[in-house]
DNA sequence: ACCTTTTGTTTAAACGTTTAAACATATCAG
DNA sequence: CTGATATGTTTAAACGTTTAAACAAAAGGT
């Protein structure tokens, strides 16, 4: 079955292959014959007429497709992010192609050029460390472009993300309303400032409450569980009574150890997590955690992008939006 | 700053396009002149020259994308596949353009036909229910394609999917030996051929084994939580012994009922699930479960469409892989 | 010396659209 | 009845590549 063309619909129309085209994108309407226009609007039906992509996208100079690159795409955070982006694009007509660094700089270097090979419209980005030169590189290029989650505190560039200061600083209070003492604090080797300021935030929460004090693990992102649970059994031995896991996947590791070697939460310790799994459901006691708007999140970075899109003299602008404090997960999230 | 086209680099080098064309694509290299070659290939570094992907599959009439329509690409079992798919396509040169039909037909036809408007080389789909007679319309335009994990039974299309049947069978012998008298089961109400192999399987398992009984509760996707909380209270009620969960989320809402009912497991009821999720590793007890061999289903499906591709004259292959009975999730993966 | 190959390069059409500009005919004002 | 204007449609160039075919010059064979 042979592709159906333009020309094949302007010969069965017997009008030029411009007629169609005109119609079909709705120009013209005060001048074209509004018998023409349906007698082409029927041969299109019938034809079952479906432009091609790729000459459209060639002569308009826009593919109608965003791509998104996610830190590490087995990571729930970014899988929802990616499905919240790709309904809000899908939504506008967009297509989107979604690829993940793994929080690798060459690979995230390579995805980005094979997205802006495949000429996409724009780029929602969770740059991984040490990406900040080439983001200014594409930034320079004029390539539109948003980051999301992570941001570099000396660059000027489109972000979404969140509290991540605040949120820590003021969650401490939790633990000190409950009168923990001695509060241990997880965090990874990184320059990612997102994760930098989720332990200050947290530092200085504790350190200004004056009835308190911390200390901090900083784990390796390729031994998590081990240096998790070394972190952890540490800290027991060291009488911490209260564990904040700054990200998702140290949480996850930290309640495994703590399921595994039966340690009472929140009893012997309390627990607080940045970011929501599952998983909490499954654990016998209510976990708190602060909730990132993850929603909100995507849907400001497509505006945001549309926005650049739309008028590429726009100044950067950078939003910042509120997490919540979640005490207790409900049973009933679907 | 302007896009470096071929014309530019011929320019820059002083020789015509179809020179740069040729050398960049490696073709004529036994005509070419090595010097000219080398200089071309000089410039085209100079200036960062990026083909141009649109106007290349334009002319070569092949995008190199592939799309992958998922069932429900918050599950997690989607979005793995998703990622493998993702990874294999990636290393073939192929992008992957992904969507979600969340189980709708008419979701899944609209998503098709952007893929095919976005004239993507392949496809490889998991398709709804009632999706029959479009997947017969697709082959019927000779598109290339692969369904994954759903199949349709008297539908003669490639596809990769495990053995549902043989696998629910075998996995009753794991409660028969451990003396279960009556067993349960929860089903999607669907016309799904996986999903009602499974309940087959595992109650032909039962039937045959002489020695216990079966009751099957039948559940409906858009109340899974409510309608799965109540039959297994009526299950509770009628002495069942042990529940096979047909699905992964079947499986995670019932363990949110028996962790909530302080319902002790296996030792009261004994489960069993279809598919692994992350949550298992934070049940007190080991949690048995039916493997799914994810990475393979991804990477065959991707080379039978690669097959496809390359000739479309091969026959359809239906290929069925074996599903591995798990007795506990370590704690370690990772 | 002349024809044939070989070597190296260019020309030009094509892929399937969009759209400015040109064209043709009908309508209208004076 | 004529020039202007409104109405309806077509022509042709362009988007950025690929590639068959044509061309030109050098080398080889007799």
């Amino acid at each position: 079955m042979k592709k159906v063309l333009l020309r094949d619909v302007a010969e069965k129309a017997g009008v030029s292959i411009a007629m169609v085209s005109y119609v079909l994108n709705g120009q013209k309407t005060d001048r074209i014959n509004k018998d023409t226009a349906q007698r082409i609007r029927k041969v299109v039906e019938e034809l079952n007429y479906r432009p091609n992509f790729l000459a459209q996208s060639l002569k308009l100079k826009k593919t109608f497709s965003l791509g998104f690159v996610a830190a590490d795409i087995a990571n729930t955070f970014s899988s929802q992010l990616a499905r919240i982006i790709s309904d809000e694009a899908d939504q506008a007509g967009y297509a989107l192609i979604i690829g993940s660094s793994d929080e690798s700089k060459p690979r995230f270097e390579r995805l980005i050029n094979q997205l802006l090979n495949r000429q996409v419209d724009g780029l929602i980005l969770a740059a991984p460390e040490g990406s900040d030169e080439l983001i200014k590189a594409l930034q320079d290029r004029k390539t539109p472009l948003v980051l999301i989650d992570r941001y570099f505190p000396d660059l000027l560039v489109s972000s979404v993300s969140v509290n991540n200061y605040q949120a820590s600083f003021d969650a401490m209070s939790e633990f000190i309303t409950q009168g923990r003492k001695k509060i241990g604090i997880l965090v990874y080797d990184t320059t990612l400032q997102h994760l930098k300021e989720r332990m200050l935030g947290a530092q200085d929460g504790i350190t200004q409450s004056h009835s308190a004090s911390y200390v901090t693990h900083v784990i390796h992102e390729n031994h998590i569980e081990q240096e998790v649970f070394a972190a952890i059994t540490s800290m027991l031995q060291t009488g911490v009574d209260a564990i904040y896991f700054t990200s998702n996947k140290l949480g996850i590791a930290g309640m495994r150890y703590l399921m595994n070697h039966q340690i009472a939460v929140p009893t012997q310790v309390s627990t607080l997590f940045f970011d929501e799994t599952e998983v909490f459901d499954f654990y016998p006691s209510p976990l708190p955690f602060i909730r990132q708007p993850l929603a909100d999140m995507g849907k400001k970075a497509v505006e945001l992008l549309f926005q650049q899109m739309n008028d590429s003299a726009l100044p950067p602008e950078s939003i910042i939006l509120e997490t919540s404090f979640v005490h207790s997960h409900s049973s009933f999230t679907q």
